[in-house]
Formats: structure tokens, C-alpha cells, sequence
DNA sequence: AGCACA
């Protein structure tokens, strides 16, 4: 039998307390508004906002009982009901007795980060591209990540229209896509949203706290996309400050997503958690530090494979050692080249070229199997010439340490230091290699960009679309989307190319215009 | 419109 007591917090009444608790705000009401409407009856000492899972409830706290007790009897007898923004606010004591402000315990630096990815493909960001993210601007070892959108089925609702369910997403309004007329189709973090009007209208009444008359005056209307969140969790504080400071703000790189996905942003803040505990390697998380933690059955197919990533890939024996396969080589690609693109995931110790079966395949052995299994996610089908042009395919090598008895243009030994006068042939051959940026070569400058050769059959017919890979910049600071890169980055386009974050697909390296015009040569010799 | 996450 339940009695009124055994759920306090439906009682009618509640005991007074210094803190308020409001609910039915606009949305992302902001503290100042807070202490605007409790000031004419105390001192608000501190407010807490956007709480809730529709982030429309709120808490004052007043210095003093009598204050909290001054604004509710005026509110309980008043005709005026209070309001912000226009909309009415509910008014309730707390059944707390002061705010815990958890938002000044997350200030304090600690080891784990919470990372809030915000974007319309938000949650299609892949654990592999967060860890890329890291290994982008700090080369230090995370030690365990955790994913944890929130589940799907919490942020949709269906609703019955027509023949179909429609589901729209809804909560967490941190992110507006503005939509053009009734119905159409809006593909969104891999669903399709068929959105009626009159729902997003309701939703928007809802979630926005927009009265009719400021509705009826839209044009265009929202969907809301909620974003993806993260815990990582570095070594030390220190580590972790130098991620928050580095990437707070900050749009993930273009050449770091998939093609599909837009631009994503980080906002980063300190976790209360220590230590996170990663019972499942998934898709969803990952313990960097422990290779043997068990697989989420999720994460398992039928066939017994593990698959670990929302692409659903089958995961072979992870290896440090890759073994990359060229497709569509129509340009030679020079170990230099392998070298530049593979450094971007971390240290490259060594490379061996063969041919095999009439085509280029190479070795490329990493330090550590995590390095290589970031490697081989981001560049597995991706081309290193734009066009389509040397496509790699890579996979897990049984070898664990290659064995390279001479360095020459085909293998090359990274960990024995090289003498600059003795470097091999090919090298000195090649002041800039097709990839811009390559380690060891001298600083690029754009303006000193090669072009295509001025004679020669692959002489580019129209505008010059040859385009380098671009590489991850992994070791300097990273750039706010727009800025100009530093002289001689890696990453630095061929001038009228387009900045590394605004590139559409750079990973791909397709032309913008979809034709297949003939590549100019990649400006070295051979 | 109903009490604070990560």
C-alpha cells in the first residue's frame, strides 16, 4: 500500500528550504535570468540550470530560509504567475537543502575528461576517430575511453503518422538544424527523420518554450540532434589538462571523419570520476590499457568474429605490423610516401615494399598494435592520391618484427638513425614528396607547392585538382577551423585547395566536380 | 510541469 510519504517527491507541499526548485523554463535559461526573478526577495547565492533531461529545470538557493519562503507565498497568492522569457515558471521547494554544485567539482582538473561532441552526425563519431583525436595532438597514451551516447531509444519518440512511425528525436537541444518544409526527409546520425510539421511545431512549443505567435512566424523549423559524450580518462591530471586546454572548442578534423559526418565540436570538461572502469572492449568503449578484456556480446556476430565498430568490420589478429595492399596505382608510390602517410598515426619503425601478384604491397610495423590498428581504421579504402588513385587496403600482418637487411627505396629500417650524407638515393631525389609535410622533409611552403609538370601526357587538363593526403598534424599545436597553418605544417594544402577543416571528404580525395580528369604527376621523379 | 549523471 503506498502512502503520500513513500514518494516525497509528489507531496504537495514540501518542506520549505532555502533552495527553489523551478521547473517548466525555456529553454537554456540562463543564470542571470535565474537571479533576476529571485532578487526582489533576498540574496540568490547560487543557481544550478538547464537540469534535467529536457534541461528546463532549475534550482535558486537564497542566503536565507526566509527569502526562499517570501518568493514562494508571494508566487502561491499572486495572480501574476512567475514568469521568464514570457513563460510561466513553476516554483517548488527543494527537497534539497542547498545546491550541489557539481559544475564547481568538475572545474577541478582531474585525469578524466567529459567530452561533449556536438554535430548533426555527432553520433556516427566512432571510439577510433576520438582515439585519432588524441593521438593527433597529444602522441600520449589514453589510457581507457568510454563512450556513452545516451541510449537511442531514450531520445526518440515515435509517433503514429500515416502508415508509418515517424521518430523524432528530441531532448537535449544543444544543437538547432534548421529544416526547410513539412515532411520531408532529414537523414540524421544514421536514421532517417521524416518530421511533420505540426510534431516539430509541439516539439519546438516544448523544448524551446517558444510561445505560438513566435512559432507561426518561423519559416524554417528545427530538428534537434543530440550530441555524443565521452569520458576519457588519461594517465594524470596533467595529461588530461594538456587534452582540455588543446581541444576545448575545438571542430574535430575534417580528414579525421568519414566523409558522411560534419563538422564536429569538442566541448570538454573535467569528469568527478577517477577511474573508469571498461568492462567491454565495444564499439562503445575501450580500456587501451587492457587488450584481453572481454568482447561485448554485442560486439560478437554470429560466426563467432569479433566485430568492434559501428561499421560492423570483422576484426582480424591485431598485429603492430600492417600489410597494405595498392589498388588503382597510377602513380608510383615511394616508400617516402608510405612513410608520410603511416607516420601519421605514430612512429613508424619500419617499412618493407614488395610486389605481389603484380601489384605494390607493403609492410609498415608500428611500435605498439594500438597505433596500428588507428592506422588501418582511418586509412583502410582510402586513397592517397585524390581521384581514386593508389587506394590502400590494409591488413593485419602475422609478423610481429620485420626484419630489414638493407634500407634502399623499397625497405627502410626507421629505428637505426640515418646520416643525412648517406641517405638513399630516392630521397635526395625528392625535395618535396606527394605528400606535403613527409618526416624529414624540409619545411613545405606553400607557395613553393610544386604544380603539375608543364609538359608530360598527365598534364592536368583543367583547374588542378591534384591533392596531397592530408595528414594529420601530430606534431603541433592544432588550429582553430579557418586559421591559416603554420608554414611548413603538415597538413598545408597546395595554394587554392581548400583549409584542412573545411575540406569536403579529404580522406578520399575525390575531386569536388566527381570527374575523373587525368592526376597531374606527383611532382617527383622516379 | 515534478528534483541535480555521465
Amino acid at each position: 500500500m503506498a502512502s503520500v510519504s513513500s514518494q516525497p517527491q509528489f507531496r504537495y507541499t514540501q518542506p520549505p528550504s532555502k533552495v527553489l526548485h523551478l521547473r517548466n523554463l525555456p529553454w537554456e535559461c540562463t543564470e542571470e535570468e535565474l537571479i533576476e526573478l529571485g532578487k526582489p526577495f533576498g540574496k540568490v547565492v547560487n543557481t544550478k540550470c538547464n537540469v534535467g533531461a529536457n534541461k528546463n529545470q532549475a534550482f535558486i538557493e537564497f542566503a536565507d530560509l526566509n527569502q526562499a519562503i517570501a518568493m514562494i507565498s508571494y508566487y502561491a497568492s499572486s495572480s501574476e504567475p512567475a514568469q521568464i522569457r514570457g513563460k510561466t515558471v513553476y516554483l517548488q521547494y527543494s527537497n534539497r537543502q542547498e545546491i550541489v554544485n557539481n559544475k564547481t567539482t568538475a572545474d577541478t582538473a582531474g585525469n578524466v575528461l567529459l567530452v561533449t561532441i556536438e554535430g548533426n552526425e555527432a553520433r556516427q563519431v566512432s571510439i577510433e576517430c576520438l582515439h585519432l583525436v588524441r593521438a593527433w595532438i597529444l602522441d600520449q597514451e589514453c589510457w581507457s575511453i568510454s563512450l556513452f551516447g545516451f541510449n537511442i531509444m531514450d531520445q526518440i519518440v515515435w509517433i503514429p503518422f500515416g502508415d508509418e512511425f515517424l521518430f523524432v528525436m528530441f531532448l537535449w537541444c544543444l544543437q538547432k538544424q534548421y529544416c526547410n518544409a513539412s515532411k520531408e526527409v532529414v537523414p540524421l546520425g544514421g536514421f532517417f527523420l521524416h518530421l511533420d510539421l505540426c510534431i516539430r511545431l509541439q516539439l519546438l512549443k516544448r523544448q524551446l518554450g517558444f510561445r505560438q505567435s513566435t512559432l507561426s512566424s518561423f519559416t524554417s523549423l528545427c530538428c534537434f540532434v543530440s550530441p555524443l559524450q565521452a569520458l576519457i580518462q588519461f594517465s594524470d591530471t596533467e595529461t588530461a589538462s594538456s587534452a582540455k586546454n588543446a581541444l576545448d572548442g575545438r571542430s574535430i578534423p575534417r580528414y579525421l571523419l568519414p566523409e558522411h559526418i560534419g563538422p564536429c565540436t569538442l566541448r570538454i570538461t573535467y569528469s568527478a570520476h577517477t577511474d573508469l572502469s571498461v568492462k567491454f572492449q565495444s564499439h562503445r568503449s575501450r580500456d587501451y590499457t587492457n587488450p584481453y578484456l572481454p568482447v561485448a556480446p554485442s560486439a560478437i556476430d554470429a560466426t563467432g568474429q569479433l566485430t568492434v565498430g559501428v561499421d560492423g568490420k570483422k576484426l582480424e589478429p591485431e598485429s603492430n605490423v600492417l600489410l597494405a595492399s595498392i589498388e588503382n596505382m597510377q602513380y608510383a608510390v615511394t616508400l617516402d610516401a608510405l612513410h608520410t602517410v603511416f607516420s601519421a598515426f605514430g612512429v613508424v619503425q619500419k617499412i618493407a615494399m614488395f610486389d605481389k601478384n603484380g601489384g605494390l604491397q607493403a609492410l609498415i610495423q608500428y611500435p605498439d598494435v594500438q597505433t596500428a590498428v588507428v592506422a588501418k581504421e582511418t586509412l583502410e579504402g582510402h586513397c592517397i592520391y585524390d581521384g581514386g588513385f593508389c587506394k590502400l587496403h590494409l591488413s593485419y600482418s602475422r609478423h610481429t618484427d620485420l626484419s630489414i637487411k638493407v634500407n634502399n627505396d623499397r625497405s627502410r629500417d626507421y629505428t637505426i638513425p640515418l646520416h643525412g650524407a648517406i641517405q638513399p638515393p630516392s630521397v635526395g631525389h625528392q625535395p618535396t614528396g606527394p605528400m606535403p609535410g613527409a618526416a624529414g622533409a624540409p619545411p613545405y611552403n606553400g607557395a613553393q607547392y610544386p604544380g603539375p609538370p608543364s609538359s608530360g601526357g598527365w598534364a592536368a587538363a583543367g583547374p588542378h585538382q591534384h591533392m596531397p593526403m592530408q595528414m594529420p598534424m601530430q606534431n603541433y599545436p592544432y588550429m582553430p577551423p579557418g586559421a591559416a597553418p603554420p608554414p611548413g605544417a603538415p597538413g598545408t594544402m597546395p595554394p587554392g585547395s581548400m583549409p584542412p577543416n573545411m575540406g569536403p571528404g579529404s580522406m578520399h580525395m575525390q575531386n569536388p566536380n566527381g570527374q575523373s580528369q587525368p592526376p597531374a604527376i606527383p611532382p617527383y621523379s622516379q
